[in-house]
RNA sequence: AGGGGUGUAGCGCAGUCCGGUAGCGCACCUGGUUUGGGACCAGGGGGUCGCAGGUUCGAAUCCUGUCACCCCUACCA
């Protein structure tokens, strides 16, 4: 294999091009050549994110400030991870339902802590209706229809569930209340980038109410369990488990419950929440019930989410330079149909013929299929596409497959391509998607564990986090002012108290004091 | 929120310093030739130069304001 790099030169940038020249090797597997156009992470990662999703088409700068578009290819993916979490929750006993997305301004400062989080990033609206301005062409807000209490845009729903909740539960009878909601919630972020913060988002809540502290406690690790298995089972995504400290922890919970996840540029993403919120809420907004013994007590809580912020996970942990990976239970379509046509149309017409069988086949076994049948792309133009949008499989089909009765499969993972028997395809692909999620796995798996440092002492902790970063693992004191203090000296936080495998084995790092836990530090998302 | 940068055709950019009929590549349309990894040739269509004011005979270009996006810090899921 070959190798021939061109380097132009251009006024602002310099531009690599990059062309492999493939043959066949002994095992008839050959590598895909690289993708054009896209940067390159160790160039620039940013800049790869960024494009990565705008030419896969996921999403778009929406011309409202903040916010985006999710298209139809990253819509698809965010619709398979909810159809997969909401039967988990379904499984785990929760109902769903829908609560205002307006709340009263009142019942946000009802809780202190949780006002006091919220409250910078809030939209807010004052009147209900417009008119037309004196220039007769454009509307103007009505100064006569100014709202009695304005109304906040949800960043997040406790309160106005909670004040709603205070309705349903009378008794220990009505207990344990498990409802998720499925939404979009706003917070006006000054900065955001597509679907790891933008000023609208979409998530789903989870509000549970208890009879009992255990309960309650019981149901948040539940939740997060539920979610460490969704990342790791389905997105292939390695996540740990751990507790916030309290710096930070959710605004107006008691303990919050984390699972985070390394992104291949050495920083930690937080994937998923889970709060015990103690009986925080329920004094808020008034929530008691009856136990058995007729004693009135106040109900104990629990909210937990996910967002379309596991979009920007999934890209982050397996895409490569040539596009987007996506691990098959994820993918909109796992295979991808090509007939090589060329100009004879009778060949063609069997190519057709010969890919809708295998598409059939293919469907029968579950597993989805798309077939291009597009002629006014080259083939050679539509590889390169499908792996820039991180199809697992692709199956390509020529005249000369037809006479061989073969195809040619293609793999996204290893980039490796081979000619298979055009008999049992679905066997075929079915085991090749599962290899290609057991690869995708170990892999992420892999790359935490190789950027997963044990540090002793703080020269070695700031050494580590520049050289390498990724996970740094060190003793902590415990107190807010340290982890305050290296986050300043270094911009790394805590990520989490790991729920396993947190005792200390020495002193905390940055104080020389008894520390408390051994913690996850990182530079984070 | 502070610092830096960018807005010109669907995408990527040149033109802006030094004002004078808006250009290039890709994409798109038509025709032809091609075809096992992003085809080639010929012809064609498309832009109130982010937006709003101002200066000027004349503004993509100069001035003022404003909006959006990107990068680095700070904040959050």
């Amino acid at each position: 294999m070959a190798l021939i790099f061109m380097i132009l030169k251009t006024d602002k940038s310099l531009i690599f091009f990059t062309f492999v020249f493939c043959k066949y090797n002994k095992s008839h597997t050959k590598i895909i050549p690289m993708s054009k156009g896209l940067t390159k992470r160790a160039d620039d990662y940013s800049q790869w994110y960024n494009e990565l999703v705008l030419k896969t088409g996921l999403a778009e700068h929406s011309d409202v400030r903040g916010c985006m578009v999710i298209k139809p290819y990253g819509f698809a993916i965010w619709e398979l991870m909810k159809e997969e979490l909401d039967k988990r929750f379904k499984e785990t006993g929760h109902v769903n339902a829908y609560f205002p997305l307006f709340i009263p301004k009142s019942y946000l400062s009802k809780e202190a802590a949780h006002v006091e989080g919220f409250a910078k990033e809030c939209a807010v609206v004052t009147h209900y209706r417009l008119k037309t301005a004196p220039d007769g062409k454009s509307v103007v807000v009505d100064p006569e229809a100014k709202l009695e209490e304005e109304l906040i845009i949800r960043p997040t729903s406790e309160t106005i569930i909670w004040n709603t909740y205070r309705n349903w539960i009378q008794s220990y009878r009505d207990l344990p209340l498990l409802i998720n909601q499925w939404a979009n919630v706003v917070r006006w972020e000054i900065r955001t980038r597509l679907f790891l913060r933008t000023a609208e988002f979409l998530w789903q809540e989870g509000h549970t109410a208890h009879s009992s502290n255990t309960e309650a406690i019981e149901e948040a690790e539940r939740m997060l369990d539920v979610y460490a298995e969704f990342a790791e089972k389905f997105m292939a995504m390695p996540v740990i488990k751990g507790l916030k400290s309290v710096n930070e922890r959710f605004a107006g919970a008691v303990e919050t419950y984390c699972i985070e996840a390394l992104m291949q540029d050495g920083k930690a993403l937080q994937a998923g929440t889970s709060h015990f919120l103690g009986q925080n809420f329920a004094k808020a907004f008034d929530v008691k019930f009856a136990d058995k013994e007729g004693n009135e007590e106040y109900v104990w809580a629990t909210s937990w989410g996910v967002s379309t912020r596991l979009m920007g996970a999934l890209i982050m942990t397996h895409s490569d330079d040539e596009g987007l990976v996506l691990p098959p239970k994820l993918a909109p379509f796992q295979c991808v149909i090509i007939p090589f046509f060329f100009k004879d149309e009778e060949i063609n017409s069997k190519l057709m013929a010969k890919a809708k069988e295998i598409a059939n086949e293919l469907r029968q076994a579950g597993i989805r299929v798309q077939i291009d049948d597009d002629d006014t792309k080259r083939p050679g133009f539509k590889f390169a596409e499908y792996e820039l949008k991180g199809y697992p499989t692709r199956i390509v089909i020529g005249p000369r497959d037809l006479e061989n009765g073969t195809v040619e499969i293609a793999r996204r993972d290893t980039k490796e391509k081979s000619s298979f028997s055009n008999e049992n395809l679905s066997e075929t692909i079915s085991t090749m998607l599962a290899d290609i999620e057991k690869e995708l796995r170990n892999r992420a798996l892999k790359y935490r564990e190789e950027n997963t440092s044990v540090v002793e002492s703080f020269e070695e902790f700031k050494q580590v986090l520049e050289q390498k970063g990724g996970f740094l693992v060190a003793n902590w004191d415990g107190s807010a002012e340290t982890e305050e203090k290296i986050k300043e000296e270094t911009g790394a936080t805590i990520r989490c108290i790991p729920l396993e495998d947190n005792l200390p084995s020495g002193p905390c790092i940055y104080t020389g004091k008894e520390a408390k836990h051994k913690v996850v530090f990182a530079r984070a998302y």
